[in-house]
DNA sequence: AATGAATGAGGATTCATTCAT
DNA sequence: GATGAATGAATCCTCATTCAT
């Protein structure tokens, strides 16, 4: 007599890296349309044309997701200009990166230190930082991704220990952050 | 063995007014501390040493609520300034309103056009304007009164079929209201 | 500056059973037209024009007044005809009030043996009942009162101890109660 | 000292359509011992060993659910009969949905024309509808499921149009349905 | 990789009922 | 006799999340 069931399992042409990616596409639009709470996963997901528990699959929870989303956005709005101030435009995004930071502690500790996407994140982070400094900064002798994995570590870190207490403000630490590691040694093309 | 039972039933010393603005008021605080969605009634409720019923009593829910706050302190703001300028204030306030309607268009479909506070508020808001004009504005043949009630009318339903329709822009209405309400026959002190 | 204040206290005209009655009738008009829990209290007291604490001043609550409607309805419908079949009429409205009483056990222990208006109720059964048997029985020596009254208590007694322990029907309650009060001795006219 | 966490997410052998179908046979079974407004959602997930959420997941809410027990019913106990009065016995069948209907015009409203159930609901009436006809009635050149869904939308309009308006009685609507649909044309064994 | 089915936790809302005036 | 103001106790419902397949 049988009732018709649905397939289960991998659906035909499904990659995925490919659902993730569509589950961000969509949620970003979401998110900016009608706001994140008025956003729902099960909406993201059948935007998406899949189901919940797949949300789950990529992202740790809703907040997880919509912290990736805005980091990344900041993270891709880094860009370095042209000559003469890299360094200013530099200290600008990362002014903004605390900023973002200090607003939505909450967020950045879950999305930034607690979930396993946290890793994938911040290797983004790293990824595109050392694309804009390639091609700013002569690295003669120093290895460019130690340095930029001590910078992400460094950012890390203040955030969580002199942001979040409140003791220092998303400017001051930019700025010395940018003083330590972009002082003289460093031959900006 | 008798369980302490708790008093229902009216306080002493309480009254209806003083209980609603201090909802609001306590609202006001929550919300601008934690944001709208963080802020639960019971928060509210709990923040005036009140219950949840009692809040049923003076809002038909929590986005009215909502509405109600920000629409008052839009017209709160409403600020006819110095002799000049009157009218260029009046449309930039208008604008402010009309884009305030436009960004919340479901609230302000719920609060302003479907709770039994809506006239309320639209009360509250031809007083308001009231005052403000009588200030500036020679109404001698003219009912003042006919006159804002018109205009209010008027800025419900261009909001209704022009606005949320998408048809024309907040600058767009605003102008051509100020126009229709304001042309030269009205002497501006 | 004075928010005007609605007066409180006793209306003109006002008569505390002109306004029980008026509850009633408002009752049962929106009880049979939406139901019994379709209608709210607030909506007896609205179509009264009065508040809900004055509903409190006549009615236990909201269960014992729907017992006295339909138990006045009920005994309201007692009619004992004409010449010959009076006693057997008499028995068919006994077993249509054990009836009642059996499918609605919850409502009769509240309003029948619970509230203060339970000994209103069972008055005016005795009155009717009396008004009724006058016509047909002659009470040479007896006193109609005390009959009425130990008829009365029957019921009452019966339906707690075998109409709701369900060890007899509303049809042989109500046959035996014809015999055990109506057999030779009385001259039925 | 950890609490118990009862586990969440899918029982072992469950199944969709039996949980649904669960669902409705306890609240058949509690509705009728105890009636609509006493039975509470929660006393039907728990006779059916399921929790609240999963209700939701089969049902819009609880009238919808009655309404669809209901129709079913109602619909289950059409049946045409032998040779001669067939189209009586139809025509009595009508009479009483329309009935219901009528009486329960609020229900209708959400259960028929509201929910998303409506639908299936409808197409089960159909269903249902066909078999009954199949045995009775000669479809030599017309297609039967045109026809079915014909009559089915008709009664939609019907209750929508002239019931709920009152502005004609179950019996009517019945009646000239019937003589629409089942004028001599049709040859009936 | 993906899904059907289910749930925990909690929030909004309603309604009968009760004080204080 | 009547009311304004308030509440306890539930109920409905939603939403993020999880398990079994």
């Amino acid at each position: 007599m049988g009732v018709v069931q649905l397939p289960r399992g991998r659906k035909v042409n499904s990659s995925g890296e490919k659902s993730k990616k569509l589950l961000q596409e969509k949620a970003i639009e979401l998110f900016s349309q009608f706001g994140y709470h008025e956003t729902k996963i099960s909406d993201i997901v059948k935007a998406a044309n899949l189901t919940q528990p797949t949300f789950y699959l990529y992202f740790e929870n809703k907040e997880s997701l919509f912290f990736s989303i805005s980091f990344l956005e900041n993270v891709n709005r880094i860009n370095v200009g042209n000559e003469d101030n890299f360094i200013e435009k530099l200290q600008t995004n990362f002014t903004a990166l605390f900023k973002f930071f200090a607003s939505n502690p909450h967020l950045t500790k879950i999305g930034f230190y607690q979930t396993e996407e946290s890793e994938e994140l911040k290797n983004i982070f790293s990824q595109i930082l050392e694309e804009k400094l390639k091609e700013r900064v002569e690295f003669s002798d120093h290895d460019i991704r130690i340095f930029i994995n001590s910078i992400v570590g460094a950012i890390e870190r203040l955030t969580l220990t002199m942001l979040f207490t409140k003791e220092k403000e998303p400017e001051q630490l930019a700025s010395e952050l940018i003083n330590i590691y972009f002082a003289k040694e460093l031959i900006c093309r």
